[in-house]
RNA sequence: GCGGAGGUUGCCAAGCCAGGUCAAAGGCGCAGGGCUCAGGUCCCUGUCUCGUAGGGGUUCGCGAGUUCGAAUCUCGCCCUCCGCACCA
């Protein structure tokens, strides 16, 4: 282990010191520019994110070793609350933050002092930032992350302000941002919208909408809430409940009469509300107010089950078509007592019919009641089955349902398509509102207090439905690359619902809204076209350019072309020559040709980052592909930070070894699918690297030597040359179609079997053995390099190579030395090696100690391969009719026959080597092997002329398929 | 609800898009053997099931269908996970 670490640490040392992976433009070389989302430095980062930063370097290191100029940059983002919130809670003496933070410490700290020290600090945001943009910093260098630190930055720069501000005042230009109101989740006490982080309780709580639907009441009106407005046609009465408080207020200039609680709900809705009479239900029920439908006469009843803290308070009764209201007109029905109060006669609430609006096609006349009835209901009190009826009705009536004749405009059209018509319908004339409420309770923020929906007015958006925008970036997504593919649909499908997103915060760290600097712009706003900002970021740090110089017109020039460069140098005091400079290098690098990140981002970063390129940058600047790959988590469960149930990425190098944590993160899962980290996994990858260290020692430093036909190799050597390049041939693919699995599996646990293999023959001479291996040696340490690079540098340097090998030419495959046959020739001699074990084993006490091998006769293997170039259907009789109008196959006769009805069994030809002599020689040759391998003697014969063959075995011998007897 | 992903042999996980060579890669676990004083690491072999000759049977969420042939294609059903916006 220490070994390892010390290798790792030599070489990410010299890569640092001899700054190999700063790059510079060269004019000679084709760019790469690779990006992965800036980490947040808000603490230490954890195991789980290695993954997509480990698959990103990967990548670059792979087209670094193709030749391309690899630029793979990384900075810090710090933009909004987590970190002002964690710095609070530090400043309170919050002991969770605290102790928090002192875990992570600890991760880079040596000392108790040093961590106490430290984190008294944190009082500071930037003192926060500063230290953990650093600690992530090393983290990645300890994992050997080829990326040119030189171009970090953090969001909250000065000069990255600057840039963000420049991109703002181009969507204004572009009328691409625009000011209007938002419901949102909102603390009435802290006076503030509320995140995930500033909740106590319900932290997956979001906006939900209902219809306000306005019924003429007295002078004015009883405002009902509903998620189905489309029912309002089966209105039958009205439920207030009796004991609870309403209101009568001047809403908006109208009176509305809503619960007292949805009154105040209003006010944060952006509603003028002025209460003018509070009351008791009571007070209403038995009164009567007009449907808006019809302008009939409803009445109002009684009801226990309405929840004056959900919505108005106010419900309307759909018997018809909701459970709850079917079930409390059904106990009114049954026990009329107690309606007298309120003036309402039996006779009356009997007298009430049930109206049936939306009908199923061959579905239940009447579903609710069914439903109710399946379910058994006992009464409005029965919630948790009255809930389960309504959700089987709502999905049912939805889908299937159309409404009925009753139904004015909307007859006849299905259910699910009028539900915003009617809603138009409705405030057309003056009958619908909307009212927010959270889509669960409670939620809870941090103070103690109860969330409600706020509607804030003057909230500044990105309106992604500005004309032309959703064009722009289809066409972008439609001419880059999105792999794994499959994900393409996930952008298409976000591109469609995307509309108008709020951008920025009233707090938080970030950049003001050069128009309104009250306004923050948050973070997945202001972080969609920064890898452009990678390409000068070092020039304006190394050159100290003030903020004040990069002004609007700095950016317009270097990123654009806009500009006449002394008027510009003029304007910002930045020289033409470093302007040129700069214009040039973005020039260079840019499009960034992959990004690479999590598929959790495609429906907001990664979209913004597609919209935002084509708003500010011409078509040939637009991102070009886009690869994820799904994350990793901690075995145990989901990792939370609080929780402190996950490894610091800081601890692998120490604890794993930076190329075995690279290994397993690559070759655990393909990028679609989530990986478990599994501790007790990680002494396999190890072992694996072991191995191959092992193989590497023993030969890397031998003269490496290709044995050709001339010099007569074993079939061993011949086959293990032909494996060899066909691993590299393979791994190019996977590399290229980004198959990282597939690659590491090829590359660690092919190469190794394929190796041990070839060292477990015994008839192949040292001498032959030890240049093979040496000249698989130099392959292998460079197609292993992308993914363990220190062992590899170690290795080539120990193999006296020049320069390093993250820089070395990826090998090609020498196509002489792939052999297909040779491949196949070896696969008889592992499946006879098999079927020996097989009979053996079937065998039972009895001991064989002789096996005769028999291999099949040529024609046999002309005939397979006749019947491969005429490409026959797999019909027996067409088969057999081509082999038989050829007269040397006809002469067989039976055997001819053996050999289709075994096809026909097969359902197809199936691979073997060219020849009879191919196969014999792979088995000749492996005789030893075989004998060693299973404990008998083996003579193999050719089944044509076999001089022994007392159990008549030779007749069974097909390509591929050699005959055995054993005895 | 909307949108998306997925259910594979004890577990993890390939295969599915381009149907046959798939009883289905690889890893873990387990079993036997080797190595070792012993244990671990390590190496080899095996790991659905039946079978005294390399073969048969039954499997890829459930049920139908298409096809000579389906883990792979179509339809229906059941179940799980993720996103749904102001949150980085």
């Amino acid at each position: 282990m220490s070994e390892s670490v010390e290798i790792e640490k030599k070489w990410q040392t010299r890569w640092e010191k001899e700054r190999v992976f700063e790059v510079d433009p060269d004019p000679k070389k084709e760019k790469f520019f690779l990006t992965v989302p800036y980490p947040y430095p808000n603490g230490a980062l954890h195991i789980g994110h290695g993954r997509t930063y480990t698959v990103g370097d990967l990548i670059a290191r792979y087209k670094r070793m193709n030749g391309y100029n690899v630029l793979y940059p990384m900075a810090s983002h710090i933009t909004g609350t987590p970190i002002l919130g964690m710095v609070d809670r530090v400043r309170n003496g919050d002991p969770v933050a605290i102790e928090q933070y002192k875990r992570d410490l600890r991760v880079y700290l040596d000392t108790e002092e040093e961590v106490e020290a430290k984190v008294k600090e944190f009082t500071d945001p930037w003192a926060t930032v500063r230290f953990f943009a650093e600690a992530i910093s090393a983290d990645f260098k300890a994992l050997g992350y080829s990326i040119d630190w030189r171009r970090k930055f953090t969001t909250g720069d000065d000069i990255y302000n600057q840039f963000i501000t420049w991109q703002y005042q181009k969507f204004m230009d572009k009328s691409y941002i625009r000011k209007g109101s938002h419901p949102l989740l909102y603390c009435p006490n802290c006076g503030n919208p509320v995140g995930e982080d500033d909740l106590l309780e319900g932290i997956t709580a979001k906006v939900k909408e209902f219809t306000g639907i306005k019924y003429p009441f007295e002078d004015g009106f009883l405002v009902a809430a509903t998620l189905r407005p489309e029912t309002t046609f089966g209105i039958t009465n009205m439920w207030i409940n009796p004991t609870a408080e309403y209101v009568r207020s001047k809403v908006n200039g109208e009176i509305w009469i809503v619960s007292s609680a949805a009154a105040t709900k209003l006010k944060l809705q952006a509603k003028e509300v002025e209460v003018l009479e509070t009351f008791s239900g009571s007070k209403i029920v038995g009164k009567s107010c007009k449907t808006v439908h019809d302008n009939r006469d409803i009445p109002i009843l009684p009801a226990d089950f309405v929840d004056v803290d959900n919505a108005t308070g106010v419900v309307y009764s759909v018997p018809g078509h909701a459970p709850y209201d079917y079930v409390a007109l059904r106990d009114l029905w049954d026990d009329p007592t107690g309606l007298e109060e309120y003036g309402i006669s039996a006779d009356e609430v009997r007298g009430i019919e049930v109206v049936m609006m939306i009908h199923i096609e061959g579905g239940s006349k009447f579903l609710t009641k069914h439903m109710v009835e399946r379910l058994g209901v006992d009464s409005q009190k029965d919630e948790a089955k009255l809930e389960e009826a309504t959700q089987e009705v709502y999905k049912t009536e939805f889908y299937d349902g159309v409404m009925m004749d009753n139904c004015g405009p909307f007859s006849g059209k299905r259910v699910s398509e009028v539900k915003d018509d009617v809603i138009k319908w409705l405030k057309n004339q003056n009958r619908g509102d909307v009212f927010y409420e959270p889509d669960e309770r409670p939620v809870v923020c941090k103070c103690g207090t109860d969330v409600q929906i706020a509607v804030l007015a003057g909230q500044w958006f990105l309106d992604y439905e500005s004309p032309g925008w959703k064009d722009l970036a289809r066409d972008a997504l439609n001419s880059m690359g999105i792999v794994p593919e499959n994900f393409r649909i996930m952008f298409e499908s976000t591109f469609d619902w995307l509309a108008q997103r709020p951008c920025a915060r009233k707090r938080g760290i970030g950049t003001p809204l050069p128009f309104d600097p009250e306004w923050i712009i948050e973070a997945l706003s202001d972080s969609t076209i920064y890898m452009a900002f990678y390409t000068i970021a070092h020039k304006i740090t190394h050159n100290k350019l003030k903020p004040e110089q990069l002004m609007l017109s700095f950016f317009d020039y270097v990123f654009l072309g806009q500009g006449k460069i002394e008027n510009v140098a003029d304007a910002t005091g930045v020289s033409s020559d470093l302007l040129k400079e700069m214009r040039e290098e973005f020039l260079y690098w840019y499009p960034n040709d992959q990004r690479h990140t999590s598929p959790s981002h495609i429906s907001n970063h990664l979209s913004f980052a597609i919209f935002h390129h084509t708003a500010i940058f011409p078509k040939k600047h637009w991102i070009r592909c886009i690869s994820l790959n799904e994350h990793l988590v901690q075995e145990g469960g989901k990792m939370s930070k609080s929780k402190g149930n996950v490894t610091p990425l800081g601890e692998i190098p120490k604890k794993y070894g930076a190329d075995v944590y690279r290994t397993y993160v690559v070759s655990a899962a393909e990028p679609g699918s989530q990986i478990e980290f599994r501790e007790s996994d990680v002494p396999a990858v190890r072992n694996r690297l072991n191995q191959f260290s092992n193989i590497l020692k023993r030969f890397a430093s031998k003269t490496p030597k290709v044995y050709t036909k001339k010099e007569n190799p074993t079939f061993a050597t011949k086959w293990l040359l032909s494996k060899v390049n066909s691993i590299v041939d393979s791994c190019t693919h996977y590399l290229d179609s980004f198959k990282p699995r597939d690659y590491a599996l090829a590359v660690m646990s092919e190469m190794i079997r394929s190796a041990n293999h070839y060292l477990k023959r015994p008839e192949v001479p040292k001498e032959e053995r030890e240049g093979t291996m040496a000249y698989i040696c130099d392959i292998w340490v460079r197609i292993a390099a992308p993914m363990i690079p220190h062992l590899c540098e170690e290795f080539w340097s120990k193999m006296k190579r020049n320069g390093f090998v993250s820089f070395a030419d990826w090998p090609a495959a020498d196509k002489k030395l792939i052999d297909k046959s040779t491949e196949l020739a070896f696969h008889v001699v592992d499946s006879t090696v098999r079927d020996i074990r097989e009979i053996k084993k079937l065998l039972r006490g009895k001991k064989a100690e002789k096996v005769h091998i028999y291999v099949a006769p040529q024609w046999t293997f002309d005939a397979m391969n006749g019947i491969r170039e005429a490409d026959l259907p797999l019909v027996v009789g067409e088969i057999m009719k081509h082999l038989m109008s050829n007269p040397d196959f006809r002469k067989h006769g039976k055997a001819v026959k053996n050999i289709v009805d075994r096809i026909a069994k097969e359902n197809g030809l199936w691979d073997h080597s060219k020849s009879a002599k191919d196969e014999a020689t792979a088995l000749r040759d492996s005789t030893r092997y075989v004998e060693s391998e299973v404990g008998m003697k083996v003579y193999v014969h050719d089944s044509a002329n076999a001089d022994y063959d007392p159990d008549n075995k030779a007749r069974l011998a097909l390509p591929g398929r050699v005959s055995l007897y054993l005895e």
